[in-house]
DNA sequence: AATTCAGTTTGCAACGTTGCAGAAACTATG
DNA sequence: CATAGTTTCTGCAACGTTGCAAACTGAATT
């Protein structure tokens, strides 16, 4: 048996002084080399000393302290999320979290979150990660075609991974909601039940998404033969405006019969409006809006919805991260995650 | 005219070294130590040589290195916020880190967060900021009367702020909203609107809000001779659960006249729920919710709210925890947030 | 007994920063 | 013009870690 007399002793919890590489030599009597050669388990090393050293290290309680390792091999281990003030999503910025979380539990990861307040200094944020050496990688979200912050990232050949894809040539690692399944789902879900002339109320125009978006919704309506029309510019809307306009296009003569929303704030906004018209969702008019959190199915169970799960995409982009920073190939880390539709009752 | 010969060279876009104290201290003839030392703004300086100094470093695009500051002085720049899985107030997340990120805005501080999925390990979350020094000072919220974190966290003298108060003897710094404010508010305007059966549906019962939201809520009714009730046990409940519990509610023959809820995911099912049972808020029955997002307003724009801005909260917090991290008193660190009636339409 | 060789272990330097003891350069004093 | 006293600057060591060249073991080979 190896004497354990000291368990547990530098923790927070105690008194003594923080457990380092140096404490484990002088208990093991070996040299800081040695110690520091084990524990990242050198195969030039005697089995045994390996055994004892990581023995002793975690009788100890040793962590390995972020700073020195930092300075020394320039790894941060912390992955950064860009988090821009977008409220479409509800519960977006929680749900990612959460998934990120999930995804670096277990490693020696932390997360830093860089909130971003308007979308106009995106720039600015990532020439602060890449000039502060901030972390090791970069998840962006809400992604452009063009977007400036990936050809920076692309520029200076940072690891990161954006929620959304781009038109770039260079390929880059990406996970992304497969919106053009969405569009052509809900454009079917609308057709089956019978509607002829769909809006689709589709938001943030700088995002690839919602070019996707527009281009299937397009092409689907095309292909089944009917009537489109589009809500522009509810970007900058406020809810109370949305609302009120949603109102006015409940009572006017050019009213759809069927509406695509992938924005569950609008959607809240255009539901509440419509029903101010006196609309009734199900029969005189149908819905199908983009899901990302629990809180409309439990306001609007008898609307169809599509699911984009944003816990999973956090992790997802975690797990793509990561690969990205230990070296993977590009090619291997651009995921899509596929809409999964919620259909309610089916009496049309 | 100085000679700014070579301006931002070695910045993430050039290609040369990056710049550290080293390279400044090159360029001017200077010992590092100088160097150091007028960055720091060292009295003990000739001016005219800080100035050198500083116009050096500004035009080289000097930044500190974090892991050689913080391998020296200890010091991270990091504040941790354990941000767990609450959803009681929509889009908490995301305001609070907004909040968070307004205040270190300018400063060296950066953010890191910590998801923590069940609430039953926040011992373990705060045992691992504590042992690996992720932070140098730590935020939590949903404090509980005799939080086990905040027990922690004062053993181990390190620095944090709590979202709510506790019932400990030794003072810590924190900001609250000030609840009893909030259920003497909602009482008062329940009574004035008339209702004499007022139910209160408080969710977590492990916060400290909670208890004084029940106890004030007592406290205000017993003294304007209103019968109260409590609907217990909501806090696990699926919102569906709770929407077809407020379906039962509206119908049966106990119903009361006037609620008060203090989450907004439980305010959506409540008002679901009654909804479905037929009652017409503002005439049958009344309510007062805790509003922190922006949502509810647009979907119930009728229905009296009572509000917490949970984006100054996290500036709050914040700023409270710089200053305790700089060795402020703590006396002086603990405020409340008042609470700001948003009473709607005024018939009755 | 000297040499080679693989298997193990170690010393040293460096990453970028800061605190401190002291050195150098002036200035004023007798 | 030495001496003490200021003012201003510098060298050194240390924080904890890792990579590399070199050194030490034995054992196997000449």
């Amino acid at each position: 048996m190896s004497s354990k007399k000291s368990l547990d002793s530098a923790r927070s919890t105690g008194t003594g002084q923080r457990v380092t590489l140096r404490t484990i030599a002088e208990v093991t009597g070996l040299s800081l080399s040695t110690v520091s050669l084990s524990l990242r388990g050198g195969t030039t090393l005697r089995p045994e000393t390996r055994d004892k050293v990581n023995e002793v290290a975690r009788s100890l309680g040793y962590i390995p302290d972020r700073a020195g390792v930092r300075l020394r091999t320039g790894k941060t281990n912390v992955i950064a999320l860009v988090l821009d003030g977008a409220e479409d999503a509800i519960d977006f910025a929680r749900q990612m979290i959460q998934g990120i979380g999930q995804s670096i539990k277990g490693t020696r990861y932390h997360l830093t979150v860089i909130p971003e307040f308007d979308r106009h200094s995106s720039a600015d944020t990532i020439r602060y990660v890449l000039d502060n050496r901030t972390a090791d990688g970069v998840i962006i979200t809400h992604t452009g075609p063009r977007d400036p912050r990936v050809q920076m990232l692309m520029d200076a050949d940072f690891p990161f991974v954006s929620h959304g894809r781009t038109e770039f040539h260079t390929p880059h690692p990406y996970h992304d909601f497969h919106s053009e399944t969405f569009a052509a789902l809900a454009v079917a879900r609308l057709a089956q039940k019978g509607c002829r002339r769909i809006m689709l109320v589709a938001g943030d125009d700088s995002t690839t998404n919602h070019h996707n978006i527009v281009t299937a919704f397009g092409k689907a309506a095309g292909r089944l033969g009917i009537a489109i029309s589009m809500l522009e510019n509810t970007q900058g809307m406020q809810p109370a405006q949305l609302r009120k306009l949603a109102l006015e296009l409940a009572q006017g003569p050019e009213r759809p019969d069927g509406i695509i929303c992938d924005s569950e704030m609008r959607t809240i906004s255009l539901v509440s409006g419509l029903g101010d018209g006196g609309l009734v969702l199900g029969s005189d008019l149908h819905l199908v809006y983009k899901q990302t959190s629990g809180i409309l199915p439990t306001l609007f169970p008898a609307i169809d919805s599509i699911r984009e799960d944003v816990f999973s995409a956090g992790q997802e982009l975690t797990r793509l991260l990561l690969q990205r920073i230990a070296g993977a190939q590009i090619g291997t880390l651009q995921t899509l995650a596929e809409p999964v539709p919620h259909w309610r009752s089916d009496e049309s």
